[in-house]
DNA sequence: CCTTGTGTTGAGTTGTGCTCACCAATCCGC
DNA sequence: GCGGATTGGTGAGCACAACTCAACACAAGG
């Protein structure tokens, strides 16, 4: 929050020491990130972290102010990891429909991949009374989901999107619209040995990314089928 | 939970009795809901519920087992009451798109009514690592969000949509994209003493409404203005 | 008046986030 | 190497909130 979460690598004066250091901060994010993907936040203890890599529960506060700037600093260093090279990846595909399908794509993969850190991350967005907004982890989110509407910007200036609509619309549409899919497809992950979990399908990420590509770009209103298969690949 | 929320009017036998017990409830629960939207679930104690009616915390136990099940009564209470008459309401609309309209509408003018609620029950419907699922509250959210996928099938069926998406996708859009719009509309009555207040947006539902409705049914492929403005009136 | 019911109390208990004074070990100039 | 200083680590304990329980108040009915 008050300090950048960016302390991986600095000046080392004394090498030992300072290894030392990190080698715990990463320890306590793992144990964390373990705990808390596996029980979620408020399920899981202080001290079972603590426990998980054998340290005493005071330990944590030595690293880390609160158990929820912990949970930031998880999400923050999760969320570095994966969308790190959008980007660059971004200017591979020729037209914004194929970069807008490409993004959701690849955060419908985000989510099979990594259910339920994405179900700690949905929650956070969506809750507003903490300390979440103007956080670091905000901004990282904000920066992501940028891409979106940059994405729709240019397809609007290309003359590929009509332009009297907002382009922070598609971006809600998309990744509220996506978090609701993927609650019913995290439960089969929260509640592993309910029947819930039985029933609770499979997320079919090829399949949704073209639906909701193909929703978002023609409508549902109804059109001839060849417009639907080409979409000026 | 297992009780019926609905306890407000029923038959009394022994007036004296039942009616003291149901006013103590509806003390509770109105109380309940006024702390939790004024300061969230987590920031409301259940010693500050009892205090604002004049009793010992103790008490609230004995007419609710824990604090998250009067939670969950509240917000079933509230939700009984705003979504009561849509069908009948929706049946006065001739056209699926203008029922879409309406309901998206509706939603929108909840969120902006309601912020404080509605912020608790998004963070319900997101987080499935707890009661929620499955709980009759549960129950009537599936049972709203029916009506906008009963209207978008009935709108497949009757030829005014395309019939090779699935109706759930479109409800997934629209109240996870619309969550997602209300969060920066809920910033400004979560911390209203902060700057983020002051340069949140205000909730222009009828423009919301109009651009969300025509986005889901139109699209974003460009399109003469013609088709956009009449809209099969 | 006593009994019975239920509403109400206030003093617990438990569990968890978090703190702090103190111990241990490692590092550094000498 | 060695004493002081700095950092890593401990465990006891605090604060506070959800939740419990034995006892009390008190109206209604015999």
């Amino acid at each position: 929050m008050a300090t950048p979460h960016r302390i991986a690598i600095a000046r080392r004066r004394t090498p030992a020491t300072r290894s030392r250091r990190e080698l715990r901060v990463e320890q306590i994010l793992q144990a964390a990130r373990d705990l808390f993907g596996a029980q979620g936040y408020d399920a899981t203890t202080t001290a079972q972290i603590a426990a998980q890599i054998g340290v005493v529960e005071g330990l944590i506060y030595k690293y880390f102010p609160t158990k929820r700037a912990l949970l930031l600093q998880v999400l923050g260093y999760w969320y570095d990891d994966m969308f790190g090279d959008y980007t660059r990846e971004l200017a591979y595909f020729p037209t914004a429909r194929k970069r807008l399908h490409y993004l959701i794509w690849r955060h419908l993969c985000t989510v099979r991949d990594y259910p339920r850190l994405c179900g700690l991350m949905f929650r956070e967005v969506l809750s507003a009374d903490n300390d979440y907004r103007g956080s670091p982890l905000h901004a990282m989110n904000k920066r992501y989901t940028q891409l979106l509407v940059d994405t729709v910007e240019t397809g609007m200036r290309g003359g590929e999107f009509r332009t009297d609509l907002p382009p922070r619309l598609v971006r809600s549409l998309v990744y509220g619209g996506i978090e609701h899919e993927a609650s019913r497809y995290l439960a089969r992950y929260i509640a592993p040995h309910q029947q819930a979990a039985a029933d609770a399908p499979a997320l079919d990420v090829g399949l949704l990314a073209d639906q909701i590509t193909n929703l978002l770009c023609d409508g549902l209103g109804p059109r001839p089928a060849a417009e639907l298969t080409e979409t000026r690949a």
